[in-house]
DNA sequence: AAATTCCACAACCGCCCCAAA
DNA sequence: ATTTGGGGCGGTTGTGGAATT
């Protein structure tokens, strides 16, 4: 039952393409064209894969691609959208004529994200570190308001309301932090998930649409999937503190977790009180956030959406 | 000059959704 | 109705060259 399997899986070739192999997919494309790539490696007589023909041909043969460096302009679109959208290489890739999701992908990780974080910005809130330290220290089980924002009548808000109410003292309960965050986390993606079924209802004639400024490369095309939130609790709280050599780290210091100084040029001192408007600012900050790519790209919320 | 570390990026992995068998 | 693969996607790894010690 089902369908026979694509290629035996043990014994094709895998690793580092020769210039054989591609000029046996360039030929085998020019003649045929783009199809069922299953059936590519047996009529190109290639001994690989056909996902790996596919993926070879679409990162590297195809013959829109640039390969050379990125442009400032094309930097910050990248920025621009992964700010608003998060790490959705495909989309953002969409934007880039001659990009593929892999290049963006690759150019985030080796450049961007470094160049972010020595200039003092969370490359995954696109946040000072200074701020977010203060808002990491101020989230607590205080009760907050459920009535400034309909979203959080019943569930995040609602959630660190009714289980946050161990006080996270220094971060030293690192598991109740990461606990907590996982179902704030939980939550959000529900919540989410119902907002999106929802879309409909948000104008979209009225919006301004994403166009990363006066970047001539970054195009306004189409979306193809409806992307998950853009960032998640975990990294919004985390993302500082992930054991990368490229954020700060924290020391302890005199019995108090500190920041480094690649921080803020000084070390600076985790805020131990805790307040109800914290609380308020972080979740709501992330329900904005929501807000925001929904009126930025309102196209890929739309369920009838043409692409 | 040799060894080590760093960096860029091609390629792979694993997951998901959907369609084919 | 069920199983399986194709295609798309984001995350991770492997590797070769460059830079540094």
């Amino acid at each position: 039952m089902g369908r026979p399997p694509c290629c035996d899986k043990a014994n094709v070739k895998r690793g580092p393409w020769t210039p054989e192999e591609d000029a046996k997919i360039l030929a085998y494309v020019a003649s045929h064209g783009i199809g069922n790539w299953t059936l590519v490696p047996q009529k190109a007589g290639l001994n690989r894969c056909g996902k790996s023909c596919r993926l070879r041909w679409t990162n590297y043969l195809r013959p829109d691609l640039k390969h050379d460096g990125f442009t400032p302009e094309e930097e910050e679109c990248i920025l621009e959208m992964h700010k608003t959208i998060g790490s959705r290489w495909s989309l953002i890739a969409r934007r880039l004529p001659g990009r593929t999701d892999n290049d963006v992908k690759n150019y985030w990780n080796t450049k961007l994200k470094k160049k972010l974080t020595k200039m003092g910005i969370d490359p995954i809130t696109h946040k000072p570190f200074s701020q977010l330290f203060s808002e990491y220290g101020k989230i607590s089980g205080s009760p907050i308001s459920r009535n400034r924002n309909p979203f959080l009548q019943n569930s995040t808000a609602l959630w660190i309301q009714e289980n946050g109410t161990q006080k996270i003292d220094h971060f030293t309960n690192y598991d109740v932090l990461s606990k907590s965050i996982q179902a704030i986390n939980q939550e959000n993606v529900h919540l989410f998930n119902e907002a999106s079924s929802a879309a409909d209802s948000f104008p979209s004639s009225s919006v301004t649409r994403f166009g990363c400024g006066s970047s001539p490369s970054c195009e306004t095309s189409r979306a193809q999937t409806v992307p998950s939130p853009p960032f998640s609790c975990n990294e919004y709280i985390l993302g500082g503190f992930k054991n990368d050599s490229a954020v700060p780290v924290i020391v302890e210091e005199d019995g108090d977790l500190v920041c480094g100084d690649e921080c803020s040029g000084n070390s600076a001192r985790i805020v131990e009180e805790c307040s109800s408007s914290a609380a308020d600012t972080f979740v709501e900050d992330m329900l904005a956030r929501d807000m925001e790519m929904r009126l930025q790209f309102p196209e890929i919320f739309d369920e009838n959406y043409d692409y």
